[in-house]
DNA sequence: CTAAAATTATGATAATTATCATTTTTGGGA
DNA sequence: TCCCAAAAATGATAATTATCATAATTTTAG
């Protein structure tokens, strides 16, 4: 299930994209001392809601969705991380319970870092702190525009929102702009969770969305074919 | 409209509940030195979406809504903010421009701390920025609940939470207990501005909790008279 | 205290979205 | 390669919520 691996931080493809962009050489150095990198294979959990934090977990390679249970067993998913992104330091620094679970989309490649070498590096490195704090608030800026598209945007806008975000997400290259072709790999019932509506009712949309030629669908793939009128959805 | 008026940190009632607690004298000496502090009527726009923050706003009397104005010109309420809260310290530390804007809802007593004094601060003592983080971290776990609920949850349950939030908020004595009685003064259009749907639905709803003597309404004061029942609203 | 403005309330109706039942298709493992 | 479970699709219907119009009431400002 999971496969121990040896991944170099110092020669990590991701390292410059994460958080740990900047870190002075012997941070490096300490945290791929300490650290544990492991394969997952598709829908294992990482970190399960409720649970303590013993560490943070670092993206490699692959897609993990992070969500949240609702009460009636419904998942809200939250975010979809990819490489180099940074899970569940949030928990681990205001010494909480995960408030969500982590689990992979795909086959991922995820390295671990300890609780106490994380901790250990924020009260050694200051610029860290800020860089975390920096991001944290970030995203929390990002978090009130979710909310507000949640509370008062159609079904329908939500889905031509996420589309696009995801679009971004499942872009194997970003900086060759729109000539790639992205194709977003999610179960209908995914997009349901994070849009925040029922299966049935994504699929219709999706239906209307192909028919208005606005994305194409080949099987569970869909690629986006107009991100420019998709934006518009909604505006009349 | 806005009044100057003087208020040392180093006797302010609100410090010890505010991320200020904590600091060294000669940092709090510092604050008191390079803050202004004001009266706002109600209805004041302390900082408004879309501007570059220039420091940070701590709440020192009186109730403010921090809110996102959503592309069809509805508002999103994201918090009510009151004694000892900070605000806009995150678009300030993460360098943007503020996600939200921040009206006072009565009249209030505010300092302001400008940017560089804030920042320099930051720099200075490394445990104010763990306290920070700390707390961004957590108010970070709080809004993924919210988007969850935002998500999944009926209007009608959303009401009732956000009920039991605000009773909280406006209590004036919340170590009274239950023993107090709490009067939510909001008009029902902040009310739905908080749980994402129309004013009439609110009106409508609240009508429904009267009826089942969940609430008593006065005007537009709302007393929460069965909090447990609150809870329960939606589990059948 | 009074009048105007703002807010609350109510009714009728339409639009959106959820739910449930069922069929079809797909994709991953033996 | 084939099979089977999971996912996607479709249809019918119900429930929820929004919208618009208008009346009643409360608040606020002078």
């Amino acid at each position: 299930m999971r496969k121990q691996v040896y991944v170099g931080c110092e020669e990590c493809g991701v390292k410059n994209d994460s958080l740990f962009k900047g870190l002075p050489d012997e941070e490096i150095e300490n945290i791929n001392y300490h650290k544990s990198c492991a394969f997952y294979k598709k829908g294992q959990i990482l970190f399960h809601e409720g649970t303590r934090p013993l560490g943070v977990y670092c993206v490699n390679q692959g897609k993990i969705k992070v969500y949240r249970t609702g009460d009636d067993g419904k998942d809200q998913i939250i975010k979809i991380a990819s490489g180099g992104d940074l899970l569940g330091y949030k928990a681990l620094v205001s010494d909480e319970l995960y408030p969500v679970s982590g689990e992979t989309l795909e086959n991922t490649k995820v390295c671990f870092i300890p609780k106490s070498e994380f901790l250990g590096m924020l009260t050694r490195v200051p610029s860290f702190g800020q860089q975390l704090l920096q991001a944290a608030c970030q995203e929390m800026g990002a978090m009130t525009q979710n909310i507000t598209s949640l509370a008062q945007k159609s079904v329908r806008e939500r889905l031509a929102v996420t589309l696009l975000m995801l679009k971004d997400t499942y872009d194997v290259d970003p900086a060759a702009g729109n000539e790639t072709e992205v194709e977003i790999n999610l179960t209908r019932e995914d997009l349901a969770n994070i849009v925040g509506t029922a299966t049935e009712t994504i699929i219709r949309l999706l239906h209307d969305f192909k028919d208005e030629k606005l994305i194409e669908t080949k099987g569970r793939k869909i690629k986006v074919l107009e991100p420019e009128k998709l934006v518009r959805v909604g505006n009349i």
